[in-house]
This record gives C-alpha cells, sequence and structure tokens, in this order.
DNA sequence: GTCTATAGGCTGATAGAC
DNA sequence: GTCTATCAGCCTATAGAC
C-alpha cells in the first residue's frame, strides 16, 4: 500500500492549505496529517512550493478537460448563448464540488486563496490561462458587437465571483443572521448564474 | 518626531501584508522595513495578530464613517435606487484608492486576502459587519418585492466583486494580452458598476 | 518609549542508512 | 521509497537596562 503516499500527501497539503493559506502550515503538519513521515513530502514534491504547485495542477487538468468538453459540445450544435457559455465554464466546477468526493471542497477554498494574490499568479496562468481563452474567444464571437474590453471585463468578473462562490464563504451567514447559508451550493449557483448574465449583458450593452 | 513610531509600523506592515499575506510577513521585516526596532511592534501592537487588527482597523473606520454618511444623505433626498445605493457604498473606496495616499492601494489587496478567508471572519464582521447591515436594509426598502434571499446573495456578490476589484489584480492583464489593465481603475469602476446593476435587477426579478 | 539581548521553539530541507 | 537524525536559520515574544 506504499504506492498512493504521493496521493495521501496531496490530499492532506490540500486541505490545510484551504484552510491556513500556504504560509500557515508547514510540512511537519501535512506530513502529520497524512500519516507518512517527514521527509517523504521533499522526496515525492522537492520542496514546499512544489507541494502546492502539484495540488493545484491535479485538479486543474481534470476541471481544464471537462470545460474544453463542455464548450465543444456546445460550439459542436450552433452558436451558443453568453449564458450557455457561462453555464458550461462553470457547471463542471459545481458537480465536482457537489461529488461525494471533499477534496473539491478544499481544493475551491484553496483556489480562491490563490488567485486572490498577484503571488501565485504564473500559478494561475500556467494551469488555467489556456482554457479560459477558449472561453474569452467564445464569448466575444457570441457577442460580435461588443467591445473586447467590455467582454473580457465582465468575464473576468464572472471568474472571480464564480471562485468567490464555490469556496465556502460564510460571510452571507451573518449577514442573513443564519436564514441564509453560504454552503447552500446549489441555491447559490442558481443566483450566481442569473447575476452573472444579468452584469454580462449590462456590461455588453453599455446601457 | 517619535510619536509616529506607531504609524511607521501600521504603514510598513499595511505593504507587507497586502503583498504577501499575514504569515508570509516576519515581525523582523516589518519594523525593519519602518525603521523601528523589533521590540517596538510588540510593544504598541501587543502580538502579530494585534498589529494586523490595527492595521484593519485604521482604514476601516474612516470608510465606515464616509459609507455611513452618504447613505444618509442619499436616503434624505428621497428613496435611492439600487444603482445609487450600490454607489454610495462604493465611491469611498474608489475615491480613497484614487487619492494620493499609497496606503489604500496596499490596504484595498490586504481585504482582498482578509475576506477570502473563514479564517479573518470574526475580524471582517467586526469592522465591516455594521455599515453593510445598514446597506442590506436600504437595499431590501429599495426592493419591496424581491425576496430577502435575493437581495442578500446580489448583495454579497456586489461586496465580493467590490472587493476584488479594487484589489489590484493582475489577471485581466494576459487575459487580454496586456491591452487591459487591472490597474486602470476609472475603467474598472465603469464596468464594476454596470455589472453590478445589471447582475443585481436579473437576480431580484428571478428572471 | 526605546534599547539590547535572548529565550525557547519551529522551520524547510538534506545526508546517509536501509 | 522510506527511515532517522540533524543542520542552520528563522520565528514571536519578552525581560530588563536606560
Amino acid at each position: 500500500m506504499k504506492r498512493d503516499t504521493k496521493k495521501l500527501i496531496l490530499d492532506a497539503a490540500e486541505a490545510l492549505f484551504a484552510d491556513s493559506g500556504f504560509d500557515a502550515v508547514s510540512i511537519r503538519e501535512i506530513t502529520g496529517k497524512a500519516g507518512v513521515r517527514l521527509a517523504l513530502a521533499n522526496y515525492h514534491f522537492t520542496s514546499k512550493q512544489g507541494l502546492l504547485e502539484a495540488v493545484i495542477a491535479r485538479r486543474a487538468d481534470l476541471l481544464n478537460e471537462r470545460r474544453r468538453r463542455a464548450l465543444s459540445e456546445l460550439q459542436a450544435r450552433g452558436q451558443p448563448t453568453v449564458e450557455e457559455i457561462l453555464e458550461a465554464f462553470i457547471r463542471p466546477h459545481l458537480e465536482f464540488r457537489l461529488s461525494s468526493e471533499s477534496g473539491w471542497k478544499h481544493y475551491s477554498a484553496l483556489i480562491a486563496h490563490i488567485v486572490q494574490s498577484n503571488r501565485w499568479l504564473p500559478l494561475v496562468e500556467t494551469h488555467f490561462n489556456t482554457t479560459a481563452m477558449l472561453y474569452r474567444d467564445a464569448l466575444c464571437t457570441a457577442l460580435p458587437d461588443a467591445s473586447k474590453e467590455a467582454v473580457l471585463r465582465a468575464f473576468v468578473f464572472s471568474i472571480q465571483l464564480m471562485v468567490s462562490a464555490l469556496a465556502e464563504n460564510r460571510r452571507i451567514d451573518t449577514l442573513s443572521h443564519g436564514s441564509v447559508s453560504g454552503a447552500d451550493l446549489e441555491s447559490t449557483y442558481r443566483h450566481l448564474l442569473r447575476f452573472l448574465v444579468g452584469g454580462f449583458q449590462a456590461v455588453v450593452d453599455g446601457r
């Protein structure tokens, strides 16, 4: 059963990085939670930063593959709408989040940390820009009369909001005195999609 | 000139926390940048966490005061629209950002870190919830037919997006091949406001 | 308020046996 | 691949002189 040492370390690192951020977690904590010896983290991932990159890469590859397939299928059926394109982008992440696998919850919170800081921008670009550009181009094609800048800004707003929404942020819990929960992902998703489509149209129409 | 030691430390901490996050920065780096001795940080702020709280509190107080005044003035003139309320909320932060004082730039980036993590949620709630609830109630009054949940979710989306937009995130720079810059705050603000108003309407109308 | 000096502990990473 | 042991450096916080 020694072959899944890497997976044990990745899972533990994912959960701890998500909770506390990269710097607040030590390799000792990670290997402790994983139930493996300290030296194995550096053996398999070279450095702490290498471990973070492996954590990001693991699910980014899965996500990109699903997103590309969704976009291809959409485009094969004719010219998609903005709403369909945004759905194709967000749905894969949502579905992984709703799956039983708890790793996706941690991963989503981690991504929310990562994208907020320019420090990890190179990492984000490496793993997410290629697919993001496919969607950017699809949105430009769906909105031929809109300025590229408007489409791009609206798309970046959409990405930022999606990332925040799929991380389980509890701010809404207190603002609603507990009557709305950030953990209710399906409801969050429905509202999110409406918000994005409405926002997109408003930006692109120039009003 | 020894009376502004506290300010020197706060400014240095603000800049460094913004760049790298709370845990990646040491008190040594902060006092080094501030040009004061190590022990003074603990003397004036008790602990590293106390220093973070002082950094957050300093400008939060200023921001809250402006936001409350803007809302009062708006309400004194009659029933405001959603757009006017959102403008009153965002404008104070934007204007501080556009002022010459570079501290607001760091502060904005720091807030973007802070709100993304449930770890600092108590701090965020302490300093921002009271004013946020005034705005939440104003939005509910402006939209008497909408469900409270819809208004609240749209408001939280708006806050998250505002915070991300006012932090200088460079993701858009590469996605646009350099033709759009995250540093162009005025343009970002115009697009942001349109996006939020459009999103708000779409969520509240239930479509 | 500010200084020096230091306690006491944790950090990432590696060397070398198995 | 995995183990133990350890290095060299950094960390927060404080004690005590001025």
